[in-house]
DNA sequence: CGTTAAATTGAAGATCGTCAACCAAGGTGG
DNA sequence: CCACCTTGGTTGACGATCTTCAATTTAACG
């Protein structure tokens, strides 16, 4: 049993908090500009575990922006084959692509219970317009997603099973400590096993093989929904991991 | 041998031309945003094949659009794996994402000669402060570029070996037949096998068993960089593709 | 014509998947 | 309140896809 909290509070109060801070990480973001983010909110809901937020193809008019949860885009081949693509942590602008796109090609599903904002399309289409320092700052956020997917590319294609799932807990690790939601080593991971093995590509039986290895070797347990890291050192030299793709480092952009 | 050209002509003239031709398969584009386009194109060049056009991690101030050739974004891992994340074809901005990240975390090559065109930062800048509808189609071609990526993920993921080439030469086919590169169901695709395992997740070995195995059945051949498609429907059925990742439909954005 | 990179083929082996059974936990309804 | 049902986790045996290693052929190019 854990005490950790699988949210991260807020207050309840200002819903671009975390993504405000994470932005701030990158570049500069005038308190005007974190205003205009808040004021493009347009309501903020709770959902369940479970809940499809966005069906693949489906017009769209708002974007969600992940208030806490985790949130998983994924595609299905036939046959049951289902790859996660990115998972989303508080903070992440789960679908903030629909703005231009229209609609999404993929599914975006909650593996935990979330707590969500939506943010209309015509919101943003005034920050382009008006705001374009702001706008570059947005544009990054799924400029950032997309190098995390291209390093998870390379885990599925390159890194072995222990590997990818070293790689995975070590980048969730640090995302997750970016919005204070770690502590210590050990964060809460609400998510089962088939839904690693998802995002890993492999089969949910050889994940748990591979996280009872972990185990064993003193590196990192997950159970109930709980990772605890052991050696991290280890971890990340298993899977070669290091942060330079999430690109943490403030610029004038 | 093959009289299929290697590159299109453009007849030297427009460097944006299969670019805005792009654009305008998925919205309006006016004349003058095609012009300020054509304005940001600092110079034009030829590149050899194998010559690396940006190193992972140095400091950018300009984005490459490639006018012609096939150009690859890639990431090693140690002991010699690579991961080729992107091919790019003509018409592609194939560093568009180094604008706002001012570096990369992965390598970009010439997988043949290429002519590309450089595109200062500044500029780009401008056209974001000056012209938001065109900087919101920048912005999409990004979010394409990740869409692409999702996509082979599921590939790399989750096809078979003979599925995932079947879906990369039909990606590429459809993509370089929307920029008049195909002849017919033939297309050049000056690349190596090698590459193409990269690009896959596979070896060149196993790619080279499984090209034998498509064209012994009849599907298709790849021989001397010309890929000849011969049964188009069986390849997309092996390949489960569907061109709906593509965005190929017009919208206002 | 020699040198190098790429393509091809064979044999053997490893990683990971499949199938199957069983256990544990948690929620629901009678 | 407990039986039962569902979902997820765990373990074992077996098998297949793909890799590795190696040798040879072909092609490209100065």
């Amino acid at each position: 049993m854990s005490s950790l909290p699988i949210s991260n509070d807020n207050g309840g109060e200002d819903p671009v908090a975390t993504l405000v801070r994470k932005l701030r990480i990158r570049d500069g973001l005038t308190d005007n500009e974190a205003a205009i983010l808040r004021g493009a909110v347009e309501r903020v809901e709770d959902v369940p575990l479970g809940r499809t937020l966005v069906a693949a193809g489906m017009p769209l008019d708002q974007s969600i922006l992940l208030i806490s949860g985790i949130v998983a885009r994924y595609k299905d081949l036939s046959e049951g084959q289902r790859q996660i693509t990115d998972l989303h942590v508080s903070g992440d602008f789960v679908d903030l692509h629909g703005f231009l796109l229209k609609r999404l090609e993929h599914h975006v599903g909650a593996l935990s219970p979330l707590r969500v904002a939506y943010v209309p399309h015509r919101a943003l289409t005034r920050i382009s317009e008006e705001q374009p320092h702001l706008a570059r700052l947005l544009w990054l956020t799924t400029l950032l997603d997309a190098s995390v997917q291209r390093e998870r590319m390379l885990s599925i294609g390159r890194r072995s099973a222990i590997g990818r799932i070293a790689h995975a807990i070590c980048e969730l690790y640090v995302r997750l400590d970016l919005v204070g939601e770690t502590e210590g080593r050990r964060f809460a991971l609400p998510i089962t096993q088939i839904d690693l093995a998802d995002a890993t590509s492999l089969t949910s039986v050889h994940v748990n093989r591979m996280l009872s290895k972990l185990r064993t070797g003193g590196l990192m347990t997950f159970r109930n929904g709980v990772v605890e890291i052991h050696d991290l050192d280890g971890l990340m030299r298993i899977a070669e991991f290091e942060t330079s793709y999430l690109f943490l480092d403030r610029q004038p952009r």
